[in-house]
Order: structure tokens, then C-alpha cells, then sequence
RNA sequence: GGCGCUGUAGCCAAGUGGUAAGGCAGAGGUCUGCAAAACCUCCACCACCGGUUCGAGUCCGGUCAGCGCCUCCA
């Protein structure tokens, strides 16, 4: 807890634990979740190629927050479910699935463990238990709340001292609290909340940092390695789960990582700005691995920006990068047996400015530029004339590996397209026949008129050496 | 008010005190029936003002601008 980058040594050698802060499911997620999604997935696939084995914890909050800590905010999800005239569990669950949908897409892994706040009720409540023994914890209108002044670590994480801190200017006083700064463990269920569990101080619904602390220290155990969530988590949600979890006697997080915000015209991406855009709607007219490759662009340390010229920049570097690696698959298996000693030695170069990069606080960035190095090179040998089988073979290495499996970048490959791949193909064929016909005939009139057609459609044709080729 | 971050080319974006990665866009050229792709070449007074240093985008102080958190937020 340097509040600084530091060398990562894990708990126990070859193995990682991590957990990451998880949607609320009470709505789509947007760029701005995909964000925090993909910066830790590459944590994970980074450890992974360099060896360690992951467990990978993420929650599903289904309790809804409130608003606010007082008793005036509404539950998120409740408020949600009697907008769409559903149960509550039938919204959690429907974003839930949403969300799931929309990493998929975005080739995030799925969590070695991807626990429900609502399935762990029992495991909070005896956190809290814990807590109010120690005397950290105090029932107050049958309501608990932690005391802050009883833990002078709080703070820790985010710098924050408590004399600091405004007293009660944001929100009014509750009187049930012995400092404003306390923050709710357990909440008395009002007579309308629908979402309610018994408890040692009568039916109500767990506080809304608790369930981190309850669900990480169970999958992961004590002082596991760790933690993620988005900087705007850091204080107070964080803070919390430290104050709490260590009060109780378990140390917790060792490490700690956050990622920046989204910004669209230089402000933050939020649902309560109204600025977002939806995953669901981004990724029905956008290739999901351009968004990615958009978001590992930046490092997770730094705001990205964007918009649609971003966007536009991502598409066209994006293709750069799948056209060689195209390229280079489409030689392969008629390469020749040369050996061209000086693109093997530039190729490893790439590779290793790659893993340095990751290996320097995951510096996607850097790393990108990496690939693009490597395939300038590539397309550099592979303009100048026949390129060996392997070079070609570290080449499509290089790209699968580090491209594909660190970065995320290539889902699915070549054995995408569906059933109407081989339809599509032979028409394709047919169709290039034809205007290959044409432009033999030197009749270009009716040769572009074709590829004008397919372009139309979105279908790109080029004229290479070796003869006409398509991609979509 | 407190804590913290950012300001690098038209856009996006790295940058460990030693002389500005990368991508997109743009310009010129090679190739091509044309185009596309690819290749080659070109494209930065690092917000401003001081200071430390042989040397500062990088460190220190200040100014200006913007952003985040301190309410729910990834």
C-alpha cells in the first residue's frame, strides 16, 4: 500500500489471485465497463502467458445499491424493476445475461469464479458479526454501520485523512450515525423493499461494499494478490472494503489496481451524465475486436478518449495488424524452406519489446507498437519477394500469441463466418471469375461496375499478383 | 474546501534526465488498366513562466486550462 507502481510478488510462487469489482447488474453496460473489463482481462492473459496460474474472481452485484447512504436513495434495481414491471431477480438476471453477451463478444474471459452478492448473504452477515465484536461495527435502528474513528487505517488506500473530509455538506446527517463518515454495513428493510433477508438485527439487505470483502476473502483467502475496480471505486468503495475486511482480522488485498475513465468530449462516460453509449448498441454495428483493440490502445492508467474519429483511427490500424497476419497465413503452406536470418532476428525483437512492455505495469501501448513494428517489418519482406517458412511460422507466432491470446485481439480467426461461409465463397468466386473476364478483355467499364456493386455491400476488392481477393 | 490526475502533431496515444514510440489522417513516390493493399520518404517551438542540471517532455516552484473522487458511478 505505496499508493505507487511496485514490482508484483505473489502470495504463492506461480500463482495469482485477483478480483475485480463487477457490474451492478440493473442496466447495459457501457464503453466505459468494457473499459474496466478489458484492462484486467489483460492482466489476466498477461499473467497467464507469463506462467502464473489465475484464479480470477469477479462478482455480480443484484443487490441493488442505494442511491445514497441515507434512507431517501431508491435501490437502483428495485427502481429498474418497477420501471420494466419485472421482479427484481428477473432485471438481475436479464442484465446479467446482457453483460455476459457483451464480454463474450469482447473475447473478456469468463471469471474462474463470478459470484452473486445475493448468493452470499450469510458470509456478510458474519463479517459484520466479526466486525461489531471487535467493536468496529454498532446496530442502530436496526440498521450497522462501521466506525470509521474506531479504524485509524482508514484512508489508507486513497490518501484521504478524515479530518479532511467535509462533514455531512453532500448529504444530510443521518441521526442514526455516530459520524457522518460511518458507513452502512446492514440496512433496516423499510416496509416496501422488496429485496429483504433476516437477520441477527431484523430483516433488511447488506450495505454495499460488504459484499466485496465477504466474496473475495472467501474465494481468495487472506491477503490474496489483487484487487481491481475502476479509480472512481477507489474512494469510498475500496477504502471500505480494507477498513472493513482488515478490521474484522482478515488482511486483505495486497495489490492494488485502478483503471481510468472513458471520456467522450473530455467528460466522463456515466449512466448518470447521460454521455454513454450502450455495449449492446456499439457492438450491433461494430466489430467487437476493433472496440478492443480501441481500448488497449491506451493504457488502463490513462483517460481514453473517444469518439467516432477514435473509432475510425481504431478500424483502420485494427485492419493494418489482421491483413498481414492474413497475409502471412494465406503463404504459409506453400512457403519455401529458406531461412532469412534478419526478419527471424527483427521478429524476435518485436516479441521481446512486447513482453517488456507488458511486463512494465501492462503497457498495452507500448506493446501495440510492438505489433505494428513487427508488422512493418513483415510486410516490408513480404513485399520484397519470397519469405521462408519460418520466419512466416514466427510471424504468425508472434501475432497469435501475443496479438491473439496476451491482448485479445484476434476472437475467433478464420472459422468465424458460419454456415453461409462456403455459399458465400463459392459466389464470391463465381463473381470474380466474371470480372477477371472483363479485365482481361480490357472492358474496366464493366470490371469497376462490379467492384463498385460489392463495395456497396461491403465488400472490398483488390487486385493483387496473384490474382483478385475480397474481404468484407 | 480536501485528496488526486491530466495538458505531447489535425485526431488517438507512449515516453525510465541525454535530446520526441506507435497508429489514424495528410503530402510525395513505387507498384497497378484504375483503385485498393503493400513498400519507400516526409510531417512536433512536448500549455505557459521561472528554477535545478553539462543536459528537462521528463525533477522542483508558480501560472493558466481541464478532469476525477469526496453522493450512485467502471
Amino acid at each position: 500500500m505505496q499508493r505507487q507502481k511496485v514490482p508484483f510478488v505473489p502470495g504463492v510462487p506461480g500463482r495469482v489471485g485477483m478480483y475485480l469489482c463487477g457490474p451492478t447488474v440493473y442496466s447495459d453496460a457501457h464503453l466505459g465497463h468494457a473499459k474496466k473489463e478489458v484492462a484486467f482481462d489483460v492482466v489476466r492473459r498477461t499473467l497467464l502467458h507469463f506462467g502464473y496460474q489465475v484464479r480470477y474472481v469477479t462478482n455480480v452485484t443484484d443487490v441493488g445499491h442505494l442511491q445514497n447512504d441515507s434512507d431517501d436513495g431508491e435501490d437502483k434495481l428495485l427502481a429498474r424493476a418497477r420501471l420494466e414491471q419485472l421482479e427484481p431477480m428477473e432485471v438481475a438476471d436479464k442484465y446479467f445475461w446482457s453483460f455476459v453477451r457483451d464480454m463474450d463478444a469482447l473475447n473478456v474471459l469468463k471469471p474462474s469464479i463470478n459470484p452473486r452478492a445475493t448468493g452470499h448473504i450469510p458470509e456478510q452477515i458474519e463479517l459484520i458479526e466479526e466486525l461489531i465484536r471487535r467493536g468496529h461495527a454498532y446496530e442502530s435502528g436496526g440498521s450497522v454501520y462501521f466506525d470509521v474513528r474506531s479504524w485509524p487505517e482508514y484512508g489508507k488506500l486513497s490518501g484521504r485523512r478524515l479530518d479532511d473530509q467535509e462533514e455531512g455538506t453532500r448529504e444530510a446527517v443521518r441521526e442514526d450515525k455516530r459520524d457522518p463518515r460511518d458507513f452502512a454495513l446492514w440496512k433496516q428493510a423499510e416496509p416496501g423493499h422488496i429485496m429483504r433477508w433476516e437477520s441477527p438485527w431484523g430483516e433488511g439487505f447488506p450495505g454495499w461494499h460488504i459484499e466485496c470483502s465477504a466474496m473475495s476473502l472467501k474465494y481468495l483467502g487472506e491477503g490474496f494478490d489483487i484487487h481491481g475496480g475502476g479509480i472512481d471505486l477507489e474512494f469510498p468503495h475500496h477504502e471500505a472494503e480494507i477498513a472493513q475486511s482488515e478490521a474484522a482480522g482478515h488482511p486483505f488485498a495486497r495489490y492494488w489496481m485502478h483503471n481510468n475513465m472513458l471520456t467522450i468530449g473530455g467528460e466522463k462516460m456515466s449512466k448518470s451524465k447521460g454521455n454513454f453509449t450502450t455495449l449492446r448498441d456499439l457492438l450491433a454495428v461494430h466489430d467487437p475486436m476493433v472496440v478492443r483493440f480501441l481500448l488497449v490502445g491506451s493504457h488502463y492508467r490513462s483517460i481514453t478518449e473517444f469518439s467516432d474519429a477514435a473509432f475510425e483511427s481504431a478500424r483502420s490500424g485494427y485492419r493494418r495488424l489482421t491483413e498481414a497476419l492474413h497475409e502471412v497465413e494465406r503463404r504459409l503452406p506453400t512457403a519455401p524452406g529458406k531461412s532469412d536470418p534478419a526478419l527471424l532476428e527483427n521478429i524476435g525483437g518485436h516479441v521481446r519489446a512486447f513482453e517488456d512492455a507488458m511486463r512494465d505495469d501492462f503497457n498495452t501501448p507500448r506493446a501495440v507498437a510492438a505489433l505494428f513494428g513487427l508488422t512493418t517489418d513483415v510486410n516490408a519482406a513480404l513485399a520484397a519477394g519470397e519469405v521462408g517458412r519460418e520466419a512466416l511460422e514466427a510471424a504468425r507466432t508472434a501475432y497469435r500469441t501475443l496479438g491473439g491470446d496476451v491482448l485479445g485481439l484476434f476472437a475467433g480467426g478464420t472459422a468465424e463466418r458460419g454456415d453461409d461461409a462456403q455459399v458465400v465463397g463459392a459466389l464470391m468466386d463465381l463473381v470474380l471469375q466474371a470480372r477477371q473476364h472483363y479485365r482481361l478483355n480490357k472492358q474496366y467499364a464493366q470490371a469497376d461496375d462490379l467492384r463498385d456493386t460489392l463495395a456497396s455491400v461491403g465488400v472490398t476488392v483488390e487486385d493483387t499478383k496473384d490474382g483478385p481477393r475480397w474481404r468484407r
